[in-house]
RNA sequence: GGGCCGGUAGCUCAGCUGGUUAGAGCGCGCGCUUGAUAAGCGUGAGGUCGGAGGUUCAAAUCCUCCCCGGCCCA
């Protein structure tokens, strides 16, 4: 069909309600057609596509006397400000200055304010939230569906919560609210880690204060103020948490140091013990001689300290290349003590290293004329300068990876240290300083220790707990490193004495450099190996069952998966002793003639039966023979005191709670923590599983980001830019820190400030208003109101479409636990198609149409499907406030937003068609809202309802788009002339819009006083004075239903 | 020093597998409205896409190096 032949004149403007428009209610069709009005019931000739908004509606109603109206009162319920209704219709009929005001619909949500009050508002939320038991009502109501389990990551019971705490909680609540209203049921129960140092050392810390010796209390004693600390602290964050409004079993939480976990862990840990994954093993770790006590990281801090350094000469004695022949290979150390435990060199295999050829010593050098010292090409210079060379020449230069195989004695070969020393490479070994090549001593050092693992060289204990060389080590037995005051021993000086009488010196110095130190006693420390209960990766391939499990697992974002994989893939065994006391106890007996473990699984079941009942203090208060049993004597056996460490504790949750809990389930849908976790709670979680049940815990692993602050940087104290989540509570509400969570792109960093929050509260607002438009314009909203969309107008579809198309955007982001796509999508819709078009057309159809007409009915069943829509979807989000809108409005028969399931979405609301339309009508109001505000700027009009524009289309597909649609309802003018064509010169245009033109024009008419439309026909009522045909209906009709 | 990740307007974010003058919203400026009013609408000005090279007909988008920042290691 040619609908241009339909229209051969165009350009005869058409005022609103003028005569040219018959003024008659069509037959068979609702009085109000709205913008659905069919091409053939526009006049083909003489009207052009001049349409008035009030097309359809009966303006001749006749006016009802003025008595009439006294009976509004009892019989209309007016939506509008009932009492003042009728007055101002009263008052109406008076004969001068007359009020519309209160005839108009305006929207009612005085229990909705804008004014959120959140600090105060919430907690009572949650109040009413717990009265009602909702979480009970969840669990009950979801009973039977299919479980999705977000297992909690326990934080450490240990303290007030900062914002990371709050951006975690807060994730996981509105992911785990998602899925419930998604249709699962998601059952969430928090967790706490209970053990471990920190606590021990605040206890500590009070025995410190009360001058009390640690070592002279006991154990169990102990143990319970340390069990009281994480008590205490549990309680405090659960409220903390709570008040982030995190839905979840408060009531029944998991604790590591619950009994049952304590006997779970001894099971779980007994598993790796029976199966020979476990083997005792050795490892350096930091050591105090004051405290006798080995250190945790954290319980070690850096201080300036002087050390004696040593340039040493290890001859070699097989060389890889003929340029190393009959040299020697230089070291330089900082701790002359650790060469007795020296086994290895090491060296940078992509290096350079020269050979230097000695030809004049300084004065007073011990270096030998003529002899070759081998050190790393690129600290030769600094070399010579610190050995006093005053002459030296590269005889040869060689690759690192040339040294491979060369082998050197140790210095003190032929005196009880005739093993040989090999070179091997190292990626610890640096050319900052020194000499290119790092002495090994497994025993002393980390690097040391995993390279001599490694290659399998051996690590004596050479120091013992006090700080002396042990007897049976040559040369040195009786010496010592530090004094329990810090002081030096006389270690670093019979060394050094030794290797001068060997002449393997070069020279000597001192060094003032950030050394480890005890926090507690300030004495330096020693790196010094102590037996150690490992987990090997490779027994029973742990590691390749880790990896395998990693591939099956599901990372959100995917680049989680690369770095735990690597980091399980080059992890060394896992060291799960600890020299502590407050923990679950390591279950094991060593037999005192072979030293082996004893392995027995009656044991460990009848150790772990205890627990479960007296948790793990009865390691230390029972005579051991009650957990051998009858098999075994106590006195064949030492009992380890050593506890567990706290990773492999959280690491076995998922059987203490996934397992142990009926309504759970195991694996976990998801772990979701911050990305510090690959390394611990992820990874440990992930071996623990693998090496007792050869499958991750979990089917999803989702990370997120750190807190920062708005540069980028981490929060500290020092700075000065630490944000407190309680502060926050405090001044705004739980919903802006919500909302402020799924507004960030939480797989990466987030930033938060002053200005960011602001930002989030401004953003809050305007969601909160677009609630609280729908809940005032819904006020009084009834069933009998409802209308088909088959009989809506197409704007209301158009509606109900993009319901439809952010329905399929948001629930596959749901399922991806993608909530920034959720919160974007759902901002945009309120801010760009809600507030800033659809509301804002329809205000005038809302407010004046009479409360029967059909376009308003239809309107309001869109803003209630759009209150329904829009409630469910903000729930996970905006906690708080979707319930107050919920309970504002007090529909459907669940007590609870949070009750709802995600409401359906029907495809039949799906219209592609009028999708493209309607983006079409929206371009061609881009360019009249242009046009407007160009007479604004002029003083022309104010309002946009004094303007009568005319639009001038070339574009045939907006010309077609806006053919049968009210183009001056849309752009909120009271006239409009639409005509094809290319429009004069010096028309407002956009480039963005091509083929449109618009050039400006008076209303004309006098403006309506209650709608404010300016329309020729206004006045012509004489009982409905200075009002248009629609409005003098309105107010009649208001009057009619009062009989 | 190593592994992983990031750096697009003042802020929060879009920009897919490289392709017209880099987008949105907020904020800001200006204006309108005063019947969403501790609201609403319109409009305008803001970016050499961290920097430098390179590949290409063409790079925010690919490669290299550097700078800055984060997490985890050393």
């Amino acid at each position: 069909m040619n609908r241009q032949r339909k229209r051969p004149r165009m350009t005869v403007p058409c005022r609103r309600g003028a005569s040219a428009r018959p003024a008659v209610v069509r037959p068979g069709r609702n009085a109000n057609p709205g913008e659905r009005t069919p091409s053939a019931a526009v006049p083909s000739a003489g009207r052009g596509l001049c349409l008035d908004r009030h097309q359809g509606v009966d303006t001749v109603a006749r006016v009802r006397a003025p008595g009439r109206f006294r009976a509004v009162q009892r019989s209309v319920r007016p939506r509008c400000r009932a009492p003042a209704t009728q007055r101002a219709v009263s008052r109406a009929f008076a004969p001068m200055s007359v009020d519309y005001k209160s005839t108009v619909f305006l929207p009612r949500a005085d229990n909705f304010p804008m004014r959120a009050r959140l600090p105060q508002r919430e907690p009572e939320t949650l109040q009413t939230w717990d009265e009602m038991d909702l979480f009970g009502r969840l669990r009950r109501q979801s009973a039977g569906r299919e479980k999705f389990v977000l297992h909690d990551g326990p934080p450490y019971a240990n303290g007030h919560l900062h914002m990371g705490h709050a951006l975690n909680k807060i994730l996981k609540d509105a992911i785990n609210r998602s899925m419930q209203m998604l249709g699962y049921d998601a059952h969430y129960v928090p967790g706490w880690d209970c053990h471990g140092l920190p606590i021990e050392w605040k206890v500590e810390e009070g025995y410190r204060k009360a001058g009390k010796d640690k070592d002279s209390v006991d154990p169990v004693e102990f143990r319970r103020e340390c069990r009281e600390f994480a008590d205490y602290w549990i309680s405090q964050q659960i409220e903390e948490f709570k008040r982030f409004g995190v839905v979840g079993n408060w009531s029944d939480p998991y604790l590591t140091m619950s009994y049952p976990a304590e006997a779970q862990i001894v099971r779980e840990i007994g598993k790796f013990l029976l199966n020979g994954g476990m083997y005792k093993g050795d490892r350096p770790v930091l050591w105090s001689v004051a405290e006798k006590t080995a250190l945790a990281d954290a319980e070690v801090e850096y201080h300036e300290h002087t050390s004696r350094t040593i340039w040493v000469r290890f001859p070699v004695v097989t060389a890889s290349h003929r340029a190393l022949a009959g040299s020697s290979v230089m070291i330089w150390t900082t701790t002359p003590w650790t060469i007795p435990g020296n086994r290895a060199i090491a060296y940078d295999a992509g290096e350079t290293y020269a050979v230097l050829e000695v030809t004049q010593p300084g004065e007073g050098s011990l270096a030998q004329a003529g002899e070759k010292l081998v050190v790393g090409k690129a600290l030769a210079e600094q070399v010579a300068s610190d050995c006093a060379l005053d002459g030296y020449k590269i005889a040869a230069e060689l690759t690192g990876a040339e040294l491979d195989g060369t082998v050197t004695a140790h210095p003190f070969r032929g005196q009880g240290y005739d093993f040989d020393v090999p070179l091997l490479a190292g990626d610890f070994v640096t050319m900052d300083q020194g000499t290119g090549f790092v002495h090994v001593a497994p025993g002393h050092g980390t690097d040391d220790w995993l390279l001599g693992r490694r290659h399998g060289l051996a690590m004596p204990h050479n120091v013992d707990a006090d700080g002396y060389f042990v007897d049976g080590v040559p040369l040195f037995a009786g010496a010592r490193v530090y004094t329990p005051e810090g002081k030096h021993g006389d270690a670093n000086g019979r060394v050094i004495d030794a290797l001068t009488r060997s002449g393997k010196l070069v020279t000597q110095g001192k060094l003032r450099h950030s050394y480890p130190h005890s926090w507690r006693s300030k004495v330096p420390l020693i790196f010094r190996n102590t037996p150690q209960w490992f987990i090997s990766m490779e027994t029973n391939a742990l590691r390749e069952k880790a990896l395998a499990a990693i591939e099956e697992t599901d990372f959100y974002p995917a680049s989680g998966k690369t770095r735990l994989y690597s980091m399980i893939e080059n992890r060394p065994d896992w060291c799960v002793s600890r020299q502590r006391k407050w923990g679950v106890p390591l279950p094991i007996f060593v037999h005192k003639q072979t030293g082996e473990a004893l392995r027995d699984a009656e044991v460990i079941e009848r150790i772990a039966q205890v627990f479960e009942q007296e948790g793990g203090d009865a390691w230390f208060n029972s005579d051991p023979q009650r957990f051998l049993g009858e098999a075994y004597d106590a006195n064949d056996y030492e009992q380890v005191t050593d506890v567990v460490e706290v990773w492999f504790d959280s690491g076995s949750t998922h059987a203490f709670v996934l397992e142990a809990r009926a309504d759970l389930k195991w694996p976990a849908s998801l772990y979701l923590e911050g990305s510090d976790q690959h390394r611990g709670w992820f990874h440990t979680s992930m071996l623990e599983s693998a090496g007792t049940r050869g499958h991750a815990p979990y089917e999803g692993v989702l990370t997120h980001g750190f807190v920062l602050d708005p540069h980028g940087r981490k929060m500290s104290k020092s700075l000065g830019n630490v944000i407190a989540p309680q502060d926050i509570m405090a001044e705004k509400g739980a919903d802006i820190l919500r909302l402020w969570v799924v507004a960030s792109d939480y797989s990466e960093d987030l930033r938060i400030g002053e200005e960011i929050l602001r930002y989030q509260a401004d953003a809050y607002r305007r969601m909160r208003n677009t609630l609280r438009y729908l809940i005032g314009n819904l006020d009084g909203f009834a069933e009998g109101e409802r209308v088909q969309p088959g009989d809506m107008p197409e704007l209301e579809r158009w509606v109900l479409h993009r319901l439809w198309e952010i329905d399929r955007a948001i629930m596959p982001a749901i399922r991806r636990y993608d909530l920034m796509s959720v919160y974007r999508e759902l901002y945009r819709f309120c801010e760009i198609d809600l507030s800033a078009f659809y509301f804002d057309v329809r205000k005038d159809v809302l407010y004046c149409d009479r409360p029967d007409s059909t376009r308003r009915k239809a309107c309001r069943t869109v803003l209630d499907a759009l209150f329904h829509h829009l409630t469910a979807w903000l729930a996970p989000i905006l906690a708080f406030t979707a319930e107050e809108a919920w309970w504002a409005r007090g529909t459907g028969p669940e007590k609870s937003v949070h009750e709802r399931l995600f409401p359906d979405v029907p495809d039949a609301w799906a219209d592609k068609g009028l999708a493209d339309k309607w983006a079409r009508v929206r371009k061609v109001r881009r360019v009249v809202t242009g046009a407007l505000e160009r007479e604004r700027e002029a003083k022309q009009i104010g309002a946009s309802l004094q303007a009568h524009p005319t639009v001038y289309i070339a574009d045939a597909a907006l010309l077609d788009a806006v053919a049968d649609v009210d183009l001056a309802l849309v752009s909120i003018t009271s006239q409009i002339t639409v005509e094809r064509g290319e429009g004069p010169e010096g028309a407002y245009r956009l480039d963005e819009v091509p083929g449109v033109a618009v050039t400006p024009g008076l209303a004309d008419g006098a403006k309506c006083q209650r709608c404010w439309q300016v329309l020729p026909e206004v006045g012509g009522d004489p009982k409905a004075p200075e009002t248009c045909g629609r409005c003098a209906d309105a107010v009649h009709a208001l009057g009619a239903a009062a009989e």
